[in-house]
DNA sequence: TTGTACGCGTTATCAC
DNA sequence: GTGATAACGCGTACAA
């Protein structure tokens, strides 16, 4: 006969049995092993491998008072643009940053119109032990929800409230490069396409562009509004065309939008880079896929998700609470769109 | 005084005294309300509202004996592509479907050279009610993981193991479909770029194609594997033109594939359509996006996922087990790449 | 229809 | 270092 496999998970008591040992040193041995004999230790360690045990999640938090999983709460995704490099990304980095732990991550996925009133409620509902929000809008309550739970933001806030920790790529910085690379190739008549203005993020890119421009001794009046999306930077994009055609370069808060706006230059007969110089922010795979390649900000959203898990987790951990915000340098990728 | 929020979370005993009924009162009426007075109803209800009582997933599953959560187990998306969008539509179709419900979504996503072992031993850990697989590959183990445990797959797996559900799009007759097309242009060199030949929807894309080329009297020799990726299309495409520089059709089985694909082609002095039509298969955001726009083939993932979700649920509540796949059928959509 | 009592599997407290 | 024992919050026979 072959060893069944049991229809009923085996319990701490049965490995305890089986290592010889009380369920409590059992349990001792399994949790860090404090206070345990090494004879005992080993013993425990068989029988959990031999009996294949697994600790019961949820009687294991009915005691310790915790749930045992985090939550990462992200945007709806635009339902035109279903592939979305910055949730594909979040996803890989959070999953990989929990990895070593036995923590499961709970996805809450924002649907446009429901004020997001759902995951507030959950989030104060005591269902997640912390929380990394990778997105956020002006008066989405979500700053508000996690008041008193451990969390991260991934992005700057749209209000710096006080306590409230993110981790960022430094957006001034990068988009200002990006403004300044526009100069340094002798463009002189240079348009932003910007993302949600209820966005810290989308703030902060316009402040950078602003910056150069005013620096360079240069107008920055041309700003239009692409909602971080393909077809939004394509609108944006006719948008500014009709206000200046003089238009020399663009910068693009996001690739997807720079993809869109190369796109309607193109369609007006304008060459790019020959023309109309462009640069975008992200470098998330597309990037380098567009006809002409394009130059880019590098978002390192790996990173910085990776980084906002291990900051949630020294928290949880009681590992001591990070008091600032971390902030990511940007870096220009030079290709061939300028 | 405005109503402090207390530190610990109401429980049940609390919601019965507000109530002024016991504490099985108040849990019959929580749950379903069965044999409980429409009074008693209406004080557990009010005491529920006023307390903000959630109840305890913990203390729950530990009587219930269920978990609470079911898992997706996805493919690690290729590293260079982070935009997979058959990852975004499935997390979104999911999370759709889970949103009545009070079930958790917990992710488990594939690490390369992991051999998936660490999902395999979660999955059989007994830590989640059921699951639905995105995607698998063979020799991953995961029919066998399953076993047991509620399950359906999304795309039909390697091998058709007795009684394993799964939804699918109708692939066969779908890349059929794809490949009657380019017959129908005025074809004659028709070749595919196939996925991993360990997907059974990869192989299903195949056979479509050999059965239409066969049936229309043509060779269906040239054949080349594109792993699924925008520069696996393109090496593929490279391979293919090698072969038999007189190719004038591809069907390639991903949209993602069809774009590396058209590139290569035009970077070759091929024009699409004039040369070589090309025909996709997914029409998930990029197939509209190339140029010219990519002519393909629909694959209503949001409506699989849902589909699956929904059969899983069935069969969770105890509504009877589907006992055979489901399939959708593929639809043809006529842009300007043929 | 309502209430009482028990057990789910684990960790934590305390004597030993 | 070890082992009883008491919670943790809830669902549910079973008795009333």
């Amino acid at each position: 006969m072959s060893p069944q496999q049991p229809m009923t998970a085996p319990t701490l008591d049965e490995v305890a049995v089986a290592a010889g040992v009380s369920r409590s040193t059992a349990s001792r041995a399994i949790n860090g092993g404090e206070k345990v004999s090494p004879e005992a230790q080993a013993a425990v360690d068989a029988a959990v491998a031999r009996l294949g045990y697994t600790p019961n999640r949820a009687a294991r938090s009915l005691v310790t008072r915790r749930t045992g999983s985090i939550a990462l709460v992200i945007p709806e995704p635009d339902g035109r643009v279903l592939a979305d490099p910055f949730l594909a990304g979040t996803l890989r980095g959070m999953s990989q940053a929990l990895e070593p732990t036995d923590l499961q991550l709970v996805l809450l996925i924002d649907r446009p119109g429901h004020h997001s009133d759902r995951i507030v409620r959950y989030l104060r509902g005591g269902h997640v032990d912390g929380a990394i929000i990778a997105s956020h809008h002006a008066g989405d309550d979500l700053e508000v929800a996690v008041r008193g739970l451990p969390a991260v933001f991934i992005g700057r806030p749209y209000v710096a409230t006080e306590g409230i920790l993110y981790v960022d790529v430094d957006n001034v910085a990068g988009s200002r490069m990006a403004a300044e690379r526009l100069v340094a190739a002798g463009r002189r008549r240079i348009a932003t396409i910007t993302g949600p203005s209820d966005m810290g993020v989308a703030q902060d890119r316009v402040e950078g562009w602003r910056a150069a421009l005013t620096a360079a001794g240069l107008d920055a009046d041309l700003s239009a509004d692409g909602d971080f999306t393909l077809t939004g930077g394509a609108l944006a994009m006719q948008d500014l065309l009709a206000r200046d055609p003089e238009i020399d370069g663009v910068f693009a808060a996001s690739d997807l939008m720079a993809q869109g706006a190369m796109r309607v230059l193109q369609t007006a007969g304008r060459s790019v880079p020959r023309d109309v110089s462009v640069v975008g922010f992200d470098d998330l795979g597309i990037a380098a896929s567009t006809a002409p390649a394009l130059t880019t900000i590098r978002n390192p959203v790996e990173e910085m998700v990776r980084t906002a898990a291990d900051v949630l987790l020294d928290d949880l951990e009681g590992r001591g609470r990070a008091t600032r915000p971390v902030l990511f340098s940007a870096q220009l990728v030079e290709r061939a769109s300028v």
